[in-house]
DNA sequence: TAAATAGTGTCTGTGAGACACTATTGG
DNA sequence: CCAATAGTGTCTCACAGACACTATTTA
């Protein structure tokens, strides 16, 4: 018998085929009036897709982790840092990449309003409904759109419901799979949003109740009461003292700040 | 230029060093007694953590989905198909694999009571609480114990609480960053339990108030008012009309059975 | 000074948490 | 027949949803 140094000192790396693995990124932001939700797209140059706009990503190097080759991704597409990032879902169905064998670790990256960034890709508006995925660039005047379905799948006992969007119809498309990304960035940015603090991610170091209200109003996709907005996030915030101009309206309102739960 | 179709048929597979990638899986279930939730463990019969219990799963062939993989492999392990089996996180840490780069794709999967189960590996009671998460085979009469502490870390302007497993403490221990797996398992099983109809997944076909409240309990580790718990999972079931003996007690109950949201 | 919007008070319904009680069953 | 436990009634509190109102600010 072997020790465990001596096997590995002796070891020789697997003989079955392995699959290449990328990351992709849903790079989510706001413009400056919180009245449109941004997404970073980047027009590919290469084969396969050529032409068709897919998400900022790129194959994870040997001696990283996922969260450090998106990390490293973001910086390089966008030139930001220190952001939220967090691990979405990891995408593995054979064929998803017509090359060859392609794995994608999808995340999600939320930044601020999207006008102070730099970057080589266009920003879409994007919205979603029960009926389509709408993506627009005013930059390059390309919408792409989606017919969304609502999709009943079984896993073990029970039922879930969930959103697909159909390839069906023309025009402008996305590359691989990142439709699907996409959708279910969203599906889980809108649970987070009811569910914890993320909503400050995308707003600055101060902000104003009524600036809060339209981005969230813009992420769960409906309106909110604002007794209830206010009572809900006033344990998370403080007033700084100060007056300052919406950027929803251009009258002043009470600045706070966010000071963690 | 050339079109999609001559390049796929002349690309080469990437130069780049390419990770394996394996499915790990923790397979959940309960006793007879709905007493204990129980983990399915196997130990390793190879270098490396030789004699180490570890997760059932293993590669992902090339031309299968993860999921499909982790199917394979559940069935494999216990003859177990048509269940409960999700996606929980994709572990990518360098070094988490001393033998070579190694990202794990982690599953949860659910089956009822274990005891009518046959498999290679051993069922390991598990319970977790705030100080320690705890594994112990009756079987071969192993116990697996790693103190747990609560992490604070930091995500964009938000701070999250985690609990991480600390590996000191001797003892038998689980190999790779299965503890890891398994507490991020555990955790995302709580929440579903309390947001979703997850737990008729661990349950027979029909089934008592009584047991299914002692399941209930069990996962989430606390205990539950009667009143409200039925009050609950009341839109969700219909009598069957008979009455039956609980595993919980040795009374006779109603019997009732799942009919979805 | 008027239209718009910031900000507050309060009513309702629902669900979790809690406790006290009655009904039924096995030993 | 009695201890155990299945099963019910009801109170409280927190919070989402809803609407009506007052205060402030810019045009």
């Amino acid at each position: 018998m072997i020790t465990e140094k001596e096997f590995l000192e002796q070891y020789t790396d697997s003989i079955y085929e392995k699959p290449s693995v990328t990351t992709d990124i849903l790079v989510l932001g706001v413009d400056e009036s919180f009245s449109r939700l941004k997404a970073l797209l980047i027009k590919r140059d290469e084969h396969p897709y050529l032409g068709f706009y897919a998400l900022p990503g790129g194959f994870i190097k040997k001696g990283e982790s996922a969260y450090q080759a998106a990390g490293r991704k973001l910086l390089e597409e966008t030139g930001v840092k220190d952001i939220y990032l967090d691990q979405i879902y990891t995408f593995t169905k054979p064929g998803r990449d017509p090359r060859t064998w392609v794995m994608s670790i999808a995340y999600l990256a939320l930044v601020g309003d999207v006008s102070k960034i730099t970057t080589s890709g266009e920003w879409f508006d994007l919205s979603i409904d029960e009926e389509r995925i709408r993506l627009y660039s005013d930059k390059s005047d390309t919408e792409i759109v989606y017919p969304i379905k609502e999709k009943s799948f079984k896993n073990g006992r029970i039922s879930y419901k969930n959103l697909v969007a159909s390839d069906k119809g023309k025009g402008v498309k996305l590359a691989f799979d990142h439709v699907e990304i996409i959708i279910e960035s969203i599906l889980k940015l809108r649970t987070f949003f009811e569910n914890s603090d993320l909503a400050f991610n995308m707003v600055g170091e101060t902000f104003t109740l009524p600036d809060l209200q339209a981005l969230y109003e813009l992420v769960l996709g409906k309106k909110l009461y604002k007794t209830n907005f206010r009572a809900l996030v006033a344990p998370r915030i403080e007033a700084t003292g100060e007056k300052i101009k919406s950027a929803t309206s251009n009258k002043l309102s009470a600045e706070y700040r966010y000071i963690g739960s």
